[in-house]
Order: structure tokens, then sequence, then C-alpha cells
RNA sequence: CGGGGAGUAGCUCAGCUUGGUAGAGCGCUGCGUUUGGGACGCAGAUGUCGCAGGUUCGAAUCCUGUCUCCCCGACCA
């Protein structure tokens, strides 16, 4: 037999970036607009990031955490005031210079828009708002009664990109940034913390992603800050994407921005802040994590639609009766729930071949097909297909049995894709403690080559020196492996209880 | 931002070297036949040939500029 026809072509092995952009526009999750570098995201991809979302508010407010608003446009002079901070996004700002168009005719008569009405003070659209919010929580921060204070923001951002890609790294991005202020240096450090196991619990409970959890080397930090931790997930040709990260910053941004409060011993302090934020960045994590040759898998609690439901109507003389088998299905269906929310199930009665309707759905990565046909309603049965199985297998069992399972089979659909991702991540992490096997381990021999943990005691200049010379970087020293046996660092030979993880990455 | 490739129907692309004003397959619409399956037949619709200039009697085709996309690199919270 010939090789088996997938949807997606080319397939993840024949072409990786090529097969994530046909994932993406089989599924009609996105598409690139003529606004450079930004990509018009359309309801199907739109739903995965509201159900992110949802989850990701609902955790946020369970924290104490309460979202607010703050420009888009900020004062070129607030970006300067932290220097690093400054040096770090410069490169990547959008710059908004004029506040009025003027309509002029030109030679043939058509409508020109000229800018005028030059701004004395140019603004930046916000790449992040830290200096922004830093600013609000100098006048909202008095005394330590004020704190802290826990400050969240949905809200879009703009970092022109040279390379940009879809969900991937966007010129303009959707995300939520927290913001936080705190008496001492403990409780922010806390707080970046307890958010840094919330987002590894959150991609993992909604995305069926494991992540580790590490810290970032002073060279990878976020600019700015004093202490950044990352959750970095590894997807299908074992590159590196950063998913979320969690920012200690110390009394930088305090000191830059004037954030003072009179403590419980009536002297003025500087505040200690956090940022911290996940983006539209995890919708294309999710699609590299799971996704296979017929298209996207979507964990079930991110599903649009969790359920789709086909009717099969062969004779025109039992269609009425099958359809309505399959609306009374999914009323049942919708009245449970499924990770604090309704099941959410469709019923696909477009006038189509089966095939199409079916072959969609795969494309589209619904969990669970269930068709339905004159036959199954005569033996008040069902046939089940599920996304994390081969696209033709079939289970046929009872309705009432389904009617009761449903729940528990998309939980067990979210647990095999999570634990596919952590073999899969499992068996392309190896350990190596040895210059020449690490410096082999990249050469280009080796077109995808996995995550290596390394123990390391090296310098920044050490550290920048090697992932430039191998095009690697070093995602994190893992949070659990900072007190592991003394052994010689692979680079330095220097003995170290510290680990790190290297790999190529997004 | 550097190197390479490409922009022609919704999608994939042919036509461009040798200028004469547009095609295929898939998709789409309608009708019919099918139908536990991404089927078939017939009929039909759809393009300022990325945009702006220039050369020419005439430009998808030649020239200049510009924008966008893709790949590789540099950069990247």
């Amino acid at each position: 037999m010939a090789k088996p026809k997938s949807a997606i072509s080319p397939t993840r092995s024949e072409n990786f970036p090529e097969w994530y952009q046909q994932v993406i526009r089989a599924a009609d999750l996105a598409e690139n607009s003529e606004t450079r570098g930004c990509m018009v995201i359309k309801p199907w991809g739109f739903a995965i990031w509201e159900a992110i979302q949802r989850d990701l508010d609902f955790r946020f407010k369970a924290t104490g955490h309460e979202n607010a608003y703050f420009p888009l446009l900020i004062p070129l002079a607030y970006l300067e005031k932290e220097a690093e901070h400054a040096e770090g996004f410069a490169t990547e700002c959008a710059v908004v210079t004029h506040h009025r168009l003027e309509a002029v005719k030109d030679e043939n008569g058509k409508t020109r828009l000229i800018p005028a009405g030059k701004l004395n003070e140019p603004y930046v659209i916000r790449p992040t708002s830290e200096t922004i919010i830093g600013a609000a929580f100098s006048r909202w921060v008095g005394s330590y009664r004020d704190l802290p204070l826990l400050i969240n923001q949905w809200a879009n951002v703009m970092r022109w990109e040279m390379r940009p890609r879809l969900f991937l790294r966007t010129s303009e991005f959707l995300w939520q940034e927290g913001h936080t202020a705190h008496e001492t240096k403990e409780e922010a450090l806390e707080e970046t913390h307890m958010i840094h196991q919330l987002y590894s619990d959150a991609i993992r409970d909604l995305l069926a992603i494991p992540v580790i959890m590490g810290e970032k080397t002073e060279a990878e930090r976020f600019p700015g800050a004093q202490s950044t931790l990352t959750v970095e997930a590894m997807v299908q040709d074992k590159k590196a994407i950063q998913a979320g990260t969690s920012h200690y910053l110390g009394q930088n941004f305090a000191k830059a921005q004037n954030i003072t409060f009179v403590d419980r011993d009536n002297t003025e302090q500087h505040v200690h802040t956090t940022s911290w934020g996940v983006s539209t960045r995890l919708v294309g994590t999710l699609i590299m994590a799971h996704s296979d040759d017929d298209g996207l898998v979507l964990p079930p609690r991110v599903a649009p639609q969790q359920i789709v439901i086909i009717p099969v109507t062969p004779k025109e003389e039992t269609r009425e009766a099958v359809i309505d088998s399959c609306e009374a299905l999914a009323t049942r269906l919708r009245e449970q729930t499924y990770g604090r929310e309704p099941v959410r199930v469709h019923v696909d009665t477009r006038d189509l071949g089966g095939g199409i309707k079916k072959w969609d759905w795969v494309k589209k990565g619904v969990p669970i097909r269930i068709e339905i046909g004159p036959r199954d309603l005569e033996e008040r049965k069902v046939c089940l297909q599920r996304r994390d199985q081969p696209a033709q297998e079939k289970t046929f069992m009872e309705k009432n049995d389904f009617l009761r399972d449903a729940v528990e089979i998309l939980d067990s659909i979210h647990q095999s894709l999570l634990e596919k991702a952590r073999d899969f991540r499992s068996s392309n992490l190896t350990e190596c403690t040895d210059l020449a096997s690490f410096e082999k381990h990249w050469d280009d021999s080796n077109e995808n080559p996995g995550w290596l943990i390394t123990p390391w005691s090296g310098s920044r200049e050490e550290e920048e020196e090697i992932s430039k010379r191998l095009k690697i970087t070093v995602r994190c020293l893992p949070m659990d492996k900072q007190d592991e046996p003394e052994v010689p660092c692979f680079l330095t030979g220097t003995p170290t209880k510290s680990r790190a993880i290297w790999g190529r990455s997004y």
C-alpha cells in the first residue's frame, strides 16, 4: 500500500516550518494581514485565546489580582527612565510622531493624507507597560497600607519584529501583563514564584503541555529585571519556546519612577515590583506541541468546540429523525461541565458529504467526533472518533454510555496528549557532562537536536561565547536541579551543584 | 537589518526569455447522480496579473521605485 495520505502537506518530517503554516491555514486559525508583521486572528483561533484568557483570568482573580487598563501610547520620556529597560527595547519600538493628517490632492486629483501636527514629545506604542504602569503606581502608593498592589492588564503590545511568524512572533500581539508592587523583596519574590507556578499549572491543565520551570541566566534576563523566571516548553521539532515569564524587578523601576511608600517605621522606602506575562504565543506553542500530519490537535479545555456531532443522513426519510437525535444528544451533553465550563457541542448540519465534514473537523482539531446514522439510531449507538487517535479509528458505543462517559473521555484525551508530550520531551532531554560530546550534539549533521542538561558554572561571557558559536541558548537553570551532587562544569571544570538546560529556540 | 526566493482567480501555480491586453488544477455557485463518507457528471461565476511611475501604438511580460510574504542569518521580554 502507498503511504497513507495525510491532510496536511508537507508533513512535519518533510518541512516543519511550512507544516506549521499549513496547519494554521487548514484549521482557519489566522492569516497574515496587510499590516507588516501583524496577523488577523480568525474566529476559531481567537476562541482558543479566549479560552486561555478565561482560565487565566479566573486564576489571577483567585489569587487577589485585579484587572485595569493603561494607555497604548507611552510618552517617550517614560521609557527612557530605566536605562537597561530603555536599551533593551529601543530597537523594536514603533513611534507616534504626529497627531493629524492633512487631505491634499496630488497631481492626478487623488486625495493624499499627509501627516501634520508634529508632536513636541513623541509617543511610543507600548512594547510592554512597566513604565506607564509604574507612573500610575507612583501616584497610587503612599503608605504600606496601599501594598501589595496587584494589577493585571489584558492588552495588545507592539514590538517591531524583523522576522515575524504567525502566533510565535508577531509585531502586534495580545497578552496579559501583571504588575505588582510590594513592601519587601521577600514578598515580591514570593509573588513571582506564585505566578511562575500558576503559569506552569495552567499550561499543563489547559494546553496539556509540560513545562520546565527555571530561572533565566543574566544574559537572557528581561531588560531591567533582577531575576527572570521562565516556563520552557519543547515542541515537536525539539526547539524550545519560552511560554511565559515572571520577573522580579527589584527596586529598579521604583527608583527610576519614584514609587515610594512610608513604611511601618515611618521611613520612606522604594517598593519592590514584579511583572509577568503570557501571550498569544501560547497558541503557537500549542499548535506545535500536539498537532499531527492531519492538522491541528486541540487539548479539550481550549477547544472552541469539544464535541462535534455529524449526522449521517443517507436516506431522506430518516434524515429528520437522525438530526433530531443529534440535537437531543447535544442538549444533554451541554448540561454537563468540563473544567468549570459547560461542554461545548456543535451539530454539523451543513449539507455536505460526510467525508468532507469529517476531515474539516479533523483539521480543526476537535477532540471528539460523533457520527450518528439511521443504523445507530435503531441500535441506540454512536460512532466515536477521538482526535488523539488515527482519523480512521472508530469505536461504536451505546449512546447512554457515551452520555455518561463523555466528560471522562475528554479528560482522557487531555491526559493522553499531556503524556505524549511528556514522553517526547523526556526522550529528547539528555544529560551531557563533557564539552566534546556537547559540541558534537549541536553540529550540523544533527538537524533537530534535542535539549541537553549540563553541570554549569560558567560566567556570562563564557555563556555568550558558546551560545553564539553553537547557535543555542541556555533555556533556563531548572529550579529543581540547582542543588545536585557537585560535579565539574562541562565547560569550565569548576565543581558545581547547578545544572543548565540548553537548546535551540523560537 | 543583510543574503536568497516569490507576489497572476479563494488556494497551488503556468504564461514573462522572443511585449499584442489571461490560463490550468483544486475550491466556489447551480442542477443532477451519489452518499457510513474527503465521490461523479453537466453548466456557471470570479482577476484594475502586489502597488506606483517609466519606455512603447500597445506591458502580466522590458526598466525604475516601493510594499508584502517565504527561507537563511543577525536581533529577540
